[in-house]
Formats: structure tokens, sequence, C-alpha cells
DNA sequence: AAGACCAATAGTCACTACGACTATAAAGAG
DNA sequence: CTCTTTATAGTCGTAGTGACTATTGGTCTT
């Protein structure tokens, strides 16, 4: 693989083409893991053991291996950290990636920066290695290490603006679900609340956003009316988009 | 900056913690600089003259350089290869990171990869060096070197999304420009016809997007009308989105 | 068991935005 | 002058949606 590499000490090829004489980098992946959890958005977190940043949050991540995609190393970090033993179905989106050459105080390191969403999430997750991990409310996951709180609020802004034109919302849902607790992921994701009698409307008049569960099944949350099931559609795409309230705009 | 180097024989670090141990990779830039001319969409792509891919087109970039972030050396490659004084001004958008292992024969290269929307591009462009640098029509872009194929058509479906909901079509455009420059942005981009009051009435109706110069200027492209003249406005978004023709849904 | 409460579901109404048009204005070409 | 070409103005019908009210079918309380 990557055998014998010649630092030059100045990585600047005369034409850009020389790609045999180079200034090598670290190359990490970092994950936003996202959840709701008791109608709350929630991230994973992991306590740092060492310097720098050593007792502070930071989000999970890892080295990309010399024979990884960055994609594969981020589904392998997220079976580590969320203990899951099949993470195959789970979305995992490539956010961007990050380089700012002070990031890390340490050295170059280049993150290429991933969100992922998680249905019900495993309450006794963690990789069973030494640090700490947990499960944070987003609205107080304070100062975090590195550029990370950066990270944290693109991988929110994406996903906020993905809800509006995609299916994404049943990633965070259990595979059958009502259709109050997928208002519920807009609302907690967005952080605005959302008329019910307009939401039904919007996704049952969606084809192939959802679709209902044969059986009359139905859920007992508690109190009210039982809701009907249902199920991930085909849909991939909403078109219309579901917009949220002006977040800006007209008045 | 990046001092020594201790090349682990296993890049993995058993907490994913140990950013001392790792492995190196080259990082790049690859960027899809898009412009719009003769009413078709063009790319620039530069001839390699070394293997492997000798001979092929491929997309401008290089070498980030140790004191570089990203986005930096992507402004650097820019005005490299278009051999624009101030390119401080132009749009550049970050697409995503490719990192698949096996994507450069030679070595491992992680690209991290930018689309630049020019308005008037100069006909004379690359930076002087030796290799051929050419706007080619986006359809023709025959196969290119490495994986610039799926940049590109990533680049270019970024790209039309984003005329959707912003205002980033008039990046394709001079300092001053007429609604029908700005209606072919959208026609050229997305390759589908649009009716012209229509669209004129969606532009001038959101606030922010144009504004008219205010003397009473007026441009001759050749035949008919003159057209107003309009420059960008304050306005980033588009709220609701000027969607294409049913890209995919109901009937 | 009767009534209070609660959430899901059904339906109404008005307004906005947009697709598909037709009509008019202002230039150059012949 | 007339024809062509392009910009601009305006009309009409409809899908989509925001803001509602009403009903249904359960649990919880007393």
């Amino acid at each position: 693989m990557s055998a014998s590499v010649d630092h030059a000490s100045n990585g600047n090829s005369p034409d850009g083409y020389d790609k045999y004489a180079y200034e090598p980098f670290a190359v990490t992946v970092d994950l936003a893991v996202l959840t709701i959890r008791n109608g709350a958005l929630q991230v994973l977190l992991v306590e740092r053991g060492q310097e720098p940043y050593a007792g502070h949050w930071a989000l999970p991540g890892g080295f990309v291996l010399p024979h990884e995609s960055a994609e594969t190393a981020a589904r392998r970090e997220l079976a580590e950290e969320t203990g899951l033993e099949d993470v195959s179905e789970l979305h995992l989106e490539q956010l961007r990636t990050y380089s700012e050459p002070d990031r890390d105080p340490r050295m170059r390191v280049v993150t290429v920066a991933f969100a992922a969403l998680l249905p019900h999430p495993p309450e006794p997750h963690g990789g069973g290695d030494a640090k700490q991990a947990r499960w944070l409310p987003y609205d107080t996951a304070g100062p975090l290490a590195f550029d990370h709180d950066r990270i944290l609020a693109d991988a929110h802004e994406r996903v906020g603006a993905k809800l509006e034109y995609s299916c994404l919302a049943t990633s965070f849902c259990p595979p059958e679900f009502t259709l109050g607790e997928l208002q519920q992921v807009y609302e907690t994701v967005w952080g605005t609340a959302l008329d019910r009698p307009n939401f039904r409307r919007k996704v049952l008049g969606t084809p192939g956003f959802v679709e209902p569960v044969p059986g009359a099944a139905r859920l007992t949350g508690g109190r009210g009316k039982p809701a009907a099931l249902y199920r991930a559609g085909e849909a991939t795409t909403l078109h219309p988009p579901l917009l949220r309230p002006t977040p800006e705009g007209r008045p």
C-alpha cells in the first residue's frame, strides 16, 4: 500500500501533478451520531482521556486505516461506538471535510465528518473500551474538543435541511412507527411545532413516503386514541418539499 | 508543523484517540470548474502528461500544502488554473471527499473535491505551466482520469440542486445581467426549458434575488427588445424554492 | 359506570404560488 | 412599412398549504 513516502520539505509540486512528492497528513473520521430520546435531540459523545482537551467531550471518531475508505472507517467506528451489531442499514452521510491547519494542536489532521441517524439507540452503548461514551442533549452539548462544535452544528443544519426534501425522517424511527412519532422527529430537529392535521395530510399525500402496516395494527403509547402504524416507503425524495416554517424570508 | 511522524505499521489505534499513531495519506484537492459558454455547460479540464492516465483529461487539482486548508488550496489552484488575478469573489463549494483506497493506483490519495462557478471565463486560461488546459463541454467530457467522472457528475448534481433553493445562479453571470441570461443559466444546468414569463415572475417576486440597475441601462445582445439589467441582490436562499420540472415524483 | 381527558383522524376554507397561456412593447432585418 | 425577435405585462385555473373546527376511540378519574 503506502510503501515508502518521501517527505518533501516543500510539498508544493510545480505543476500540481507530481503526486510522488507530497506532505503526508493524518486522516480521521468524526461522527455526529444523532438520535431522538425523550423527545429531545441527542448526540453521542465520548470523553477524552488525554491531552489536548483531556476531560472535554468530543465526537467519536478515529483514524482511517490504510485499506479503508472514509465511509468504511466511519461505519466501523459507528459500530464500535454504539455497540450495535448491524449498522449496515443505518443512514450515514458524509458532511464535509475539515482541514484547517491548526484544528489539532499536535499535528496536521484532516478529518472527514459524517452524520449518522439512529432510531432507538441502545442504552448501554460504548464499545467496551476504557473511554466514557454517553448520549447528551444537543442543546447542552457544551464546548466540545477541537472544532467539533462546528462539525456538530453543521450536522444539525444538514439533517434539518434534508428533512425538508427527503424521506430521511424515517431513519430516526423504528421499523414501525406512528405519524405522531414521525412528526416529533421533524419538530425535534427543527425546534418548531407543526400542525398535526396538515402534517398528516402532507405525509399521506406523498406517495411512497410511508405505507400503512396492513394488519390493523395499533400502538398504545399511553393515553388517547391509538394511532395507526406505518412503515417507511419506497420514496427517497419529497416533491414538493416539506418546508420548515419561515427559517427566514418574506414576512 | 507536522514534525516527526511515526509510521505505525498498523494505523489502528485501540481507543481511537491516540492521534500520534497513524498512517499518513496524501491529501489533494480537485476542482470541478464550471461555466456557461455559448449556451452550453463547460468544464475546465487539464491533460495529463504522466502515467497513470497519461493523455487523459482530468480535473485540475493538486496537493494541499502543509500550511493550507483544503479551501485555501482549492482557491490557490483555481487561481493558477484559470489565470484570474482575483478569485476571492468566486463561489467555491466543497463537494465531498473521495477516499476509496484504490482511487489512485500509485498510492493512497484522499482528495477533497470542490465545485467552482465562473461567470465569463477567460479564453486564454492556463496557469502558464506545461500542461494543457481547456474548456470542454460537460456532455462530451469523455472518460476522465481516476474517479473524476464521478466527481464531475456529483458537481453537476450539486450545482443543479443548489439552483433550486439558493441564489447561486448569479454566480454564473457577469456583475450585470439580463433576466434572459439568468434564465439561460437554469436551463443550461438543468437541461430543461423554462417558461419565460413565469421565470420572470418568480425571480422578481423573490425579494433580494436580483435588483434592477438604477440607470435605465439596457443591453443589446442582438435582435429584439433590449432587456433591463439586474445585479445580484442580498438574498442567498430562495423561499419557496424554484423547483425544476419533475425530476421525479408524482405523475 | 359515567364523565373527563387526550390524542388520532376527518374535513373545511381561504390564500399563495405556480403552470399554461395570451397580449403588448420595442428593437433590428429585409 | 412589415416581419421577426425578444422583453415585458397580464389572465386563469389549480395544486398545495396554513389555520382552523369537528369527530372518533381510546385511557384515566371519581
